[in-house]
DNA sequence: TGCATGTATCAAAAATATTTGATACAATGA
DNA sequence: TCATTGTATCAAATATTTTTGATACATGCA
């Protein structure tokens, strides 16, 4: 499949994409993960369960989905894992439609 | 639902998204529509379905996806209808993405 | 080690999306 | 008008995706 097409479709759900914008905009000290944020903006499982209100193997089903269309990388941090958003894939899918459809 | 997320999924189809890319392509004469591509590039369901290989009932639902998400512009002439990419709403799209994803 | 906690995976159910063939509708031209 | 041609729509069949609850696995700590 294109990879294009990938992302595009992983981009597709909107509990993904809400994910997405949680992990763009995560700033303040995560809960229970001990220097979890110290580098860049990043989220636990259990605070996006939280915020949205999901249950965990849902919210792991859609982190799954997210990483391996590559649009965001897991960390094991102890018994957690932090997810960071990958905005080198973003870019790079913003860039492909560009050049696939000529656009300014 | 969230605008980007619309827009994903009408991407998210690979169909869908050879079709854009058809419609982005198309430069010469179309063949049986008269004048249709005298402004801009666009097809014709049927040019669409002899390049893909697709029946008439398949491409016609894709086409409406695609309409609904803003991505192509539909236009009757006489019996044939020409569908046209709408630039517009990618780039918009690529530009909401730099916007929720804090991007370059 | 054994318990508590967090995450992954699995299978089944539910929800959505896609494909197809049949048919309806619209425009053209004889 | 009627026959022809191109497109839209419909309902049914498939296929795919998402959700859920149960369970397995891994880690940290007493």
């Amino acid at each position: 499949m294109l990879d294009a097409v990938r992302i595009a479709k992983a981009l597709s759900d909107p509990v993904r994409y809400q994910i997405l914008l949680m992990l763009a905009r995560s700033q303040k000290e995560c809960c229970p993960v001990p220097g979890a944020r110290d580098q860049r903006p990043g989220l636990c499982n259990c605070e996006i369960m939280a915020e949205l209100g999901l249950i965990q193997s849902r919210v792991s089903y859609h982190m799954k989905e997210l990483a391996e269309a590559g649009l965001v990388t897991e960390e094991p941090r102890g018994k957690w894992k932090m997810y960071y958003i990958n905005q080198k894939t973003l870019t790079g899918f913003t860039q492909l439609l560009k050049s696939d459809f000529n656009l300014k």
